[in-house]
DNA sequence: GTCTATAGCCAGATAGAC
DNA sequence: GTCTATCTGGCTATAGAC
């Protein structure tokens, strides 16, 4: 079906996190939602009583975008190098689909600390032992060079996210249009993963 | 001198830049600022005019913070396994001691991504292409593994930069306190170069 | 449920005394 | 140069007709 029967909680929803997402709660404006939905201003507050309550939704709907990806690199089932692999491309095609979605959370994150705390309490953050177990056990087997689990889940988390927020910026150096950094993207997908399990890799 | 002999626009761009580090433009508050300054919200104005031109005012001394942080992994006159060292040593050191910088350039700059056209025509910009040759230079060598350049520059910015910006969603899953995520980033000053040589170098 | 009109508040900016 | 008081515009939120 090409006309979308959406509900109109759902339709302000994916017009509220397009303007969200690309401005911060902050500067983003209920009418400019609005506009975006192509419905009355009244509307989101009929439907979302106020802006702090329709940005809670956003947040959560993102966030829960987010947290699933993240948690496949932590849980999956597979050997250390597959995870990486996996996680690296996946996570890359993903984000390249919805670009604004990490700077998003991790702004919001910022400005609020006690998110933090509260999308903890509530499990919202998987658990990292599971990795930390697996990467122990492959320096005890020599299989990986000594590296604390911690530092290596920072930095795969890193090399996938921040090309992605420090987009403008990293533009800025390499000196590079917005299609080659498409492209420099792209090949990310492999080269990550390859450039970390070099990185650890025993022999 | 244990007093210090500020000017008032001195005083008022520190505070600018408290305020507006943490918060982003669009939360910031004049009223935050003249508070933070301990003057007058009118002194702002007599001052900087408006808050878009205090704001700029502080955008461009944060950046001339950091670009030349930035400029060093570039031009430095020396091997690429030092200035990766360097790099990240000198880095980390530097935004432990100004947590929000690199998240706010990083912010304000998504938010108006015509700064980074105006940036860049103004020179404020290192070019990479010394870098760029060196990199090459080694590759052909045999010196380390074949890697864009490009791409290398985006790991080493990543790795050093995300880690704060991060900070917040990172200590959520890895599950620890501030204190020891402090921990975790002083062992990066040695790891994450540790960690880039590793990737690269040919056995 | 959906709209128009408007209340009410808040923040940036300025007038004007000192 | 520095302050208090105030204007003005814009934005969230709501009242009320349909």
């Amino acid at each position: 079906m090409t006309e979308e029967q959406k509900t109109p909680e759902i339709n302000i929803l994916n017009a509220a996190k397009e303007i969200f997402e690309r401005k911060g709660m902050a500067a983003a404006r209920m009418q400019e939602i609005a506009d975006e939905a192509g419905i009355n201003k009244a509307m989101l507050h009929y439907y979302y009583r106020s802006k702090q309550l329709l940005f809670e939704a956003v947040f959560k709907s993102a966030f829960s975008m987010l947290a699933p990806q993240l948690n496949e690199i932590i849980n999956a089932d597979t050997s250390i190098f597959e995870k990486i692999r996996n996680f690296s491309s996946n996570y890359i095609s993903f984000v390249i689909k919805h670009p604004y979605l990490p700077n998003f959370i991790i702004q919001e994150l910022n400005r609020n600390p006690d998110f933090v705390k509260k999308l903890v309490a509530e499990k919202n953050f998987p658990n990292i032992s599971k990795f930390k177990q697996q990467v122990n056990e492959k320096v005890a087997d020599g299989i990986i060079k000594p590296i604390k689990a911690e530092q290596l889940f920072i930095n795969i988390i890193s090399l996938n996210i921040f090309p992605f927020i420090g987009a403008l910026l990293l533009t800025g150096f390499i000196n590079v249009n917005e299609e080659a950094y498409k492209q420099l993207m792209e090949e990310r997908k492999t080269e990550v993963a390859d450039f970390i399990i070099n990185a650890i890799k025993l022999k």
